[in-house]
Formats: C-alpha cells, structure tokens, sequence
DNA sequence: TTGAAATAACACATATATGTGTTTATAATT
DNA sequence: AATTATAAACACATATATGTGTTATTTCAA
C-alpha cells in the first residue's frame, strides 16, 4: 500500500514543522498569524490531518524566515 | 500583493521540476507514470496553473529518485 | 514538409485543502 | 483549585487539486 509511506513522510514533515516552530517559541496561532492563513491549518498540518498545498507550505517558511527547502530538511 | 509573490514561486517550482525531469530524461508521460499520478499533472505543475500538494510533491521526488528536499533547492 | 511524439488546453466529476467558527481538552502558571 | 494560554476536535461552506478523458498545438526527427 502506497499511502502508508506517502503518510509517514506527511506525519515526518509535520513533526519537523512543530520542532521548528517550537524552536522560534511561536504558538500555533502566531505562527498562524504571521503565514497569514487561518488558525487551525498549522495545527491541521502539524497532526498530519492534511497534505498541504505549495502556496501554504511557501507561506509558513516566510513566517518562519526560512528558505522553503529547510521545511524538507528532516529524515523520515 | 501577496498573490504575485506567491506566484513567483509556484512559477520557479515549476520550471525547476522541469528542470529536473529534463536532466533525467523522462517525458510528462513516463514521470507521471513512475509517479503513479495522471498524465496532466505533471504539465499543471511545471506550467505553475496549479500549487499542488505533499502527497504529490513526495510521488514526483521518488519517481526522480531524490531526496523531497531538492525539489526546492532552487532559486526565485 | 510530413509524421510521430510530446505537451498544452479544454471539460467535468470527485476528493481534499482552505477558511471560518465554535466547543472541548490539555498544559502551564499563579 | 482556578485562571489563562495553547492546542485539539468538531462542523460546514467554498476553493482548488486530483483524476479521467478528449482535442488542439507544438516540437522535432526522418
């Protein structure tokens, strides 16, 4: 089955996306506020609840201050 | 506008992918293929009409056979 | 310049992300 | 224990990606 490992690359990136967002000790919300998208998607993401879009993913590394290829820097 | 700067990036994915896929000498069709995703996909990102997702963003990345992360080693 | 391969450009149904709001649960702090 | 901040868990409408199919256009080699 093809979507188990298409899914633990998606629970990998959302780990790796809450270590960095602990890392800069932003709250989902803040997060949430600077990327400018709602509240709950970072959460959304972060539970691997959602495969999100590149335009998201674009948005989150701006408010993080990182380079989008950072947000893929993590070992699955 | 955010959109334009977002699109700036969607676009440079894009011709990255192409990039990419040209390097290792593979058509839409056998990219697609290798992928296990539709034919037209590959066309709609490359021409940036879509911001797709994790989920397909990590089928392409095994089909080149590279690491997510250098889908967006690439600059804007 | 013609034929074949590759890509683009349509259309349309379905699945899923997004956006908004509300409510519940969990931590952390005082 | 009570208060506050944070995150999870719902629901629901809307936007967009996905998946499938068909037709036009472009590219390139013979």
């Amino acid at each position: 089955m093809k979507e188990l490992e298409d899914h633990r690359f998606i629970k990998a990136f959302g780990k790796h996306l809450r270590n960095l967002r602990i890392e800069k000790k932003l709250s989902q919300e803040e997060l949430a506020n600077d990327a400018e998208i709602p509240i709950n998607q970072i959460g959304r993401i972060e539970r691997a609840e959602i495969k999100t879009s590149l335009s998201t993913i674009y948005k989150i590394s701006k408010a993080l201050k990182i380079n989008p290829k950072y947000l893929f820097d993590f070992e699955e």
